[in-house]
DNA sequence: GCATAAATTGTCACAAATGACAATAAACTA
DNA sequence: TAGTTTATTGTCATTTGTGACAATTTATGC
């Protein structure tokens, strides 16, 4: 009857260059041009794709969101058998060969630091937060049992916020410094348990 | 001879607008019409007193380390002498009667996150951060003799990971949440020095 | 009052970002 | 082939942010 859509794969094509381009140069920054040359989709297709830029950083949000949903869970599965006390630091610093935790940190940070500008952005950042916590809160649970459920929970938000703040530090000539020390500070928090 | 130079006053006038607007909005969403809006000088005497945008971040940046390492100092002195073992989140969480960290922290935090854009924000921010960690480590070692100096690095630098941490998430519906558990966390890192 | 240097106001041009939309081309089906 | 829907290109008007600068006013010392 019609023309094929290719609306699906134009979409995501111009999410992930929005959130390249998020890393380079941070969301206000980034204009819709540089989306449109980052991905290779004019402008005015990037428009017919995905509407004005409001909609762009609402669905880039959850992009980032669902995409770091899906990471977490494949890396949590990978090293759910690992016994060792610092699995965590593991999953977080070390497993990432694909670099796709990398690659995803810096939009969804400058999304949470943007979502106060952006109500459905803040929702979808605030759900995504909370089944984080949730889950890693039930994963410290039961390689912990002799700590509290409120002793869990507290690292568990602590190991996030540390983790995402590095993001925050990166322009730092300390950012290095900076990510080593947290990978410290996460076993450090973990040893706390016991 | 002439006419006295207002210069001074009229600039940190300008640099505490641009506080302000950057809490608000955001660095990059923040306009030199904002600025000028906020703190009721003509947009032109904005730029005749403190120069073009890229001189007005450098400068925001030189003011708001200085801002912050003065309040450092001042709340340090004042709470020297306590010698409870929640001295530290007291200081940054609990004293604060002008509010005013909590004026200055949202702007030091999007310097931060800014910094791999201005070289110059880069330094400056870099230094007042190496200065905080210096100033920590050693009123931690002071007050945890046992612990090693690696140690008190370690958790002076997470401390202040986590302490900024914070304002990354402030348009999170958990902001809240995340503070109050980044508090009990802080009390937590610091058990593990004794 | 006069000279001087600074403050202050106002305007203009330019570039960038965005939103809107018309017009055309392409892929599919009946 | 005709009809339908979508992809694709291109352009235009508007808004906003910025830099530059001329013109004027104001406060001071002599």
């Amino acid at each position: 009857m019609s023309r094929p859509s290719v609306k699906a794969e134009k979409k995501t094509a111009i999410m992930s260059a929005f959130v390249r381009c998020i890393a380079k140069r941070g969301l206000d920054a980034t204009s819709l041009d540089d989306i449109a040359q980052e991905s290779g989709i004019s402008r005015s297709l990037v428009r017919h794709f995905a509407g004005n830029r409001e909609d762009l950083v609402n669905q880039v949000a959850d992009y980032v969101a669902y995409e770091f949903e899906t990471i977490w869970r494949q890396q949590e599965q990978a090293h759910r058998s690992d016994s060792s006390d610092d699995w965590l630091a593991t999953v977080l610093f070390t497993a990432d060969p694909e670099g796709d935790y990398k690659a995803m940190l810096p939009a969804f940070y400058a999304l949470l630091s943007a979502a106060h500008r952006y109500p459905r952005v803040s929702e979808r950042m605030t759900q995504c937060f909370e089944l984080y916590v949730a889950d890693l809160t039930e994963e410290l649970q039961q390689r912990h049992p002799k700590a509290g459920l409120d002793a869990c929970q507290q690292v568990a938000l602590g190991v996030i916020s540390i983790y995402f703040a590095w993001d925050g530090f990166r322009g730092l000539a300390l950012a290095q410094t900076i990510q080593h020390n947290n990978q410290k500070l996460v076993t450090r928090l973990l040893a706390t348990l016991n």
